[in-house]
DNA sequence: TTAATAGTTCGATTGTTGTCGAACAATAGA
DNA sequence: TCTATTGTTCGACAACAATCGAACTATTAA
């Protein structure tokens, strides 16, 4: 089984972190992962390809933002919570707080 | 005189601003506008040459994280933070305290 | 063993970005 | 009017990123 590359906590750099979240689908994809707690890949509904969507799901845990665990074919996403907030206190939550309520939101309609 | 473009409160969108910090460069400018609480261009120091400098202040003011004021020959910026605090609550404090406590902040010394 | 499922990786394409230097524009001061 | 000063714009370049489809890997189920 492949070995996926968490950054520790200490290696989780600001500027990385709000890079990976200033993407619409990545946005979409944290926000799912929270609603849920944790999910699969192919429960997350964005309006990309999977090859892409993984594409995504790296970055965002390459950057620090998000945990992968593997379990059978599948991988599950979640947030890494504590160990954000205690490199940057109150970010993540701003982050997502705003993007729930904003209308920025992307759904499967932007495929039409 | 030119009249430069900054987006309305409701035009600022997430993503957006998630990228404009997303630069160490950027990050730097406006740390030294936060602390400053207003400057100009050639009172910012960052490792980057004039013209550089220009295009990430651009950037910070097209993405609706900084007002430019013009007076004569120099332009003051500030941090939008009243407009950024009412879309965004908690955003732009979280990123200004991170990366004031960080260990990434660039400097001078970068051009050694 | 075969087939289905869940994701990843690769190659290609298209577009964006950060950077610089040179040229330019606008203002202030002598 | 001449000359600094301050900053913008432009062109070029190299690096990177988002996207797709096709091929691939790994696991589970039949």
């Amino acid at each position: 089984m492949k070995i996926l590359l968490h950054p520790d906590k200490a290696d989780i750099h600001l500027s990385s972190v709000l890079y990976a979240l200033s993407d619409p689908v990545r946005l979409s994809i944290i926000s799912e992962v929270r609603k849920a707690g944790e999910c699969t890949c192919g429960n997350i509904e964005v309006p990309v390809v999977k090859s892409t969507l993984s594409h995504h799901a790296r970055t965002l845990r390459e950057a620090g933002v998000v945990k992968v665990r593997v379990q059978g074919t599948q991988r599950f996403l979640s947030l890494r919570t504590d160990d954000l907030e205690e490199r940057f206190p109150g970010l993540l939550a701003s982050v997502l707080d705003a993007y729930d309520t904003s209308d920025e939101k992307i759904t499967l309609s932007h495929l039409e």
